[in-house]
RNA sequence: GGCCGGGUGGCAGAGUGGCUCAUGCGGAGGACUGCAAAUCCUUUUAUGCCGGUUCGAUUCCGGCCCCGGCCUCCA
């Protein structure tokens, strides 16, 4: 089976098929680093990775190339400079950095490159020059702006046409605009914001075309596959694609546009006015980035996700039960080093099938099931591929003994392990009331203990 | 108003023109345990509404209702 894909410009799925099998490339739009990444950011971190992930599996790892951005220069990270009074390099130095630690945790892969939209001003320029030259864009005062009526094709990826546009625009139409359509690619900066000079004068790139530069510079004129959330088909994409290919006449910007589906909290919109705002760092507060990850993975990357304390429960408990069956497993490590390939399972199949993560996920755990039945000798054959199938969700990363131990410091293990010789001794002595006062001592501290039919004890972290 | 997505059991969430409609979480009962925890066994419940097509629709078509998103801030 090959990998099918949904089409947000065709509203089709279909079968992805890379222009070059050796250099498959796959851009995706990245933060803007003005502040903490927030769960619903996340969520296409998780997908993409997914994504990202399976074609490297297809294709090979060197096949594969994965770019995406950090966007440096923006009004809301001037504003934030602003109001903070830090300086600009320092907010997008530190926000990057927050970024990577907290995606790391939801065990997304580095992309392959990660350019910076300030890297790449000449880039942005050419392409800029180029749509003046061929009268798709003009200048006025200090701005320079797309003339949307010169590209007949405006509106093919988000299925609107201008009029329908212009009519439910809610937003006043500036003067210098010669179609309320229009949209700026290079704007003047005052003096004491981020500025570049060109011929227009001192000023900053629009919100739109550090897409398209970075896309064309490192992933060439046309992307196999270009991501992003729902939210960003229009205006950002429809715009990229304007750009890119009123710039470039004769070539397709992208031959597959993906786009995850919305995340809300409790049912309602994320917004910092509800007070209903999470960031990545506050849920992995609460859980570990992998139980995070299953919970993105538990529905469908283009249906609407809902954010509930329950449901993250529900994703570890999910993930508790798996590694516990791992935790029984013998020869982890050994079948963890063996490298296994799409075999046309069930589980593949799903995944194939336009990222059906959830279908994927409940395949796993049947399975997970039989190998919690299998005979050393079977389990041998059997866990590669389901460790493999699982790092291809990107969960079951970690050692057994970690996930239910981790984060305990080595004085507190040893503590630990002498409560525990404490209450085996009171329930040799069938002192039952003190065995039990010393288990829920720890339970208070969030150890929960086990007692194993062999009479011995084992214990983990609660949630 | 225009465009897009969605409405499945107590909850989350897939698939499917008909066979007992996955998977997980939870609930109930049982086994195990001093009691728990974990595990194992058993078990409970669903396709928003109205029509149409069909021998038969949750699945296809039409209409309606409801929810969410986008319409130049937004993953």
């Amino acid at each position: 089976m090959a990998l099918t894909l949904y089409n947000t410009q065709t509203r089709k799925k279909q079968p992805f098929e890379p222009l070059d099998e050796l250099s498959v490339g796959m851009y995706v739009c990245g933060p803007t680093v003005y502040d903490l990444a927030h769960i619903g950011n996340a969520r296409p971190i998780v997908v993409f990775d997914v994504l990202y992930r399976l074609l490297r599996s297809i294709y090979g790892a060197d096949c594969v190339k994965y770019v995406r951005n950090i966007t440096d220069v923006d009004d809301k990270i001037n504003a934030a400079a602003k109001e903070s009074g830090e300086p600009i390099s320092a907010i997008t130095a530190r926000t990057t950095e927050a970024f990577h630690a907290d995606i790391a945790e939801l065990n997304a892969l580095p992309p392959d490159v990660e350019p910076r939209a300030t890297d790449h001003i000449a880039e942005m320029v050419e392409i800029i020059e180029a749509l003046i030259a061929s009268e798709h864009a003009y200048e006025k005062d200090g701005h320079v702006l797309f003339h949307v009526p010169s590209d007949p094709g405006y509106g093919k990826l988000s299925h609107r046409d201008r009029d329908e546009m212009v009519a439910g625009a809610r937003v006043e139409v500036a003067p210098y605009k010669r179609d309320p359509a229009d949209f700026v690619l290079w704007k003047p900066s005052a003096e004491d914001l981020p500025g570049w000079d060109s011929k227009w004068g001192r000023g900053r790139p629009g919100w739109h075309i550090e897409c398209s530069a970075m896309s064309r510079k490192h992933l060439g004129v046309t992307v196999d596959i270009h991501g992003g959330g729902a939210d960003l088909i229009f205006p950002h994409h429809e715009n990229e694609v304007a750009q890119s290919e009123c710039s470039c006449p004769g070539h397709d910007f992208v031959r597959h546009w993906v786009h995850n589906g919305f995340l809300s909290v409790n049912g309602e919109k994320m917004s910092k006015s509800l007070g209903n705002f999470i960031t990545i760092r506050q849920a992995l507060e609460g859980a570990p980035g992998e139980v995070l990850r299953l919970m993105m993975l538990s529905t469908h990357y283009r249906k609407p996700l809902d954010w509930t304390d329950d449901g993250v429960e529900q994703a570890r408990t999910r993930l508790d039960r798996l590694y516990r069956i791992l935790a029984k497993a013998d020869g982890l490590s050994e079948a963890r080093q063996v490298a296994k390939s799409l075999d046309g399972d069930k589980f593949s199949n799903a995944i194939l099938d336009d990222l059906n993560t959830p279908l994927a996920l409940s395949e796993l755990e049947r399975r997970a099931d039989d190998l919690s039945k299998m005979s050393a000798q079977e389990l041998q054959q059997s866990l590669p591929g389901f460790l493999a199938n699982a790092d291809l969700l990107g969960i079951l990363q970690k050692e057994p003994e970690a996930w239910f131990k981790g984060g305990e410091a080595e004085s507190d293990v040893g503590q630990i392990e002498a409560q525990i010789a404490l209450r085996l001794a009171a329930r040799k002595a069938k002192d039952f009331a003190a065995a039990d006062n010393i288990r829920d001592a720890l339970a208070e501290n969030g150890i929960i203990l086990e007692d194993r039919p062999d009479g011995s004890t084992d214990w983990r972290r609660a949630g």
